[in-house]
DNA sequence: ATGGTTGCATGGCAA
């Protein structure tokens, strides 16, 4: 089973290279994020046509979390618990059956938080906080957890081509590596440096200054598994070529293959 | 060189 991460940005302006990747990717299971459009906005029809089912949770304009599987999800959660008052929409759990038993998969948008000196910053590393909390507390339930998505998280100096250039920011804050590391620490693997070398593999590049052309990237995109869902990982791979399409988003994806029977 | 690009929505923000 291929579960793939994908930072869409803005899935009305990104509909033609979705649906040519779809078909050329054939993923079981996509986590989209920055759909940028409300949940009546999203153009399901031309992913349904595909085969796929579409689970959205939308904001107008900006974030926006989406599900496309080709089996239908049992069960959908909006919204990440620990905070009733929080209205951005950065997340979304689907729960799919397999043979003898179930798998969840998290579509998770973790906020930006720069500037720093902002109350951005707070908000991120509160946000971190709760999906800490929450990974924790879907531990107990011992399922393949895949805690896929767009995390604003530079874990490490190779994930970034210059740390001069990244030491002041929110991805690179002592703060936020240690929240990241919290999650590995809980038993979550990060799926890309499972079953990868030290080679910089970068999931990100600015839209700015030639980034993609000088390969000036970052690794931000992660799949986090639980114990059950890391003893079934086969391989991953980042989806580079996708960056040089038309028209393209400035992430690609990044894809995990597990031997999960559905 | 204090720039540069893109999406959403149509001015300015977020990234």
């Amino acid at each position: 089973m291929k579960i793939v991460t994908w930072n869409i940005n803005g899935v009305r302006a990104r509909i033609d290279v979705l649906v040519a990747w779809l078909k050329e990717s054939q993923p079981d299971i996509v986590c989209l994020q920055e759909i940028k459009t409300m949940d009546e906005g999203f153009p399901r029809a031309e992913i349904e046509a595909l085969g796929y089912h579409v689970e959205t949770h939308g904001q107008k304009g900006f974030n926006g979390v989406a599900l496309l599987s080709k089996l239908r999800p049992d069960e959908v959660n909006r919204g990440l618990p620990g905070n009733d008052s929080d209205e951005q929409s950065r997340f979304i759990e689907g729960v799919f059956s397999i043979e003898g038993g179930a798998i969840r998969v998290c579509s998770l948008y973790l906020p930006n938080g720069n500037p720093v000196e902002t109350e951005k910053y707070p908000y991120k590393l509160s946000w971190m906080d709760r999906l800490n909390a929450f990974a924790q507390s879907r531990l107990a339930l011992e399922e393949p957890l895949i805690l896929a998505g767009d995390y604003n998280v530079i874990a490490e100096p190779h994930d970034c081509w210059d740390v001069k250039v990244w030491q002041n920011d929110a991805l690179f804050q002592p703060r936020t590596r240690q929240a990241f590391r919290r999650l590995e620490n809980l038993g979550f693997t990060d799926a890309v440096r499972a079953t990868t070398d030290t080679t910089p593999l970068y999931t990100f590049w600015d839209y700015q200054a030639g980034c993609w052309p000088k390969n000036f990237g970052i690794r931000i995109d992660h799949l986090m598994l639980s114990p059950e869902a890391a003893d079934k990982l086969i391989s991953t791979n980042v989806e580079k070529h996708v960056r040089a399409w038309e028209k393209p988003s400035d992430h690609v994806p990044v894809a995990a293959e597990f031997n999960f029977a559905a």
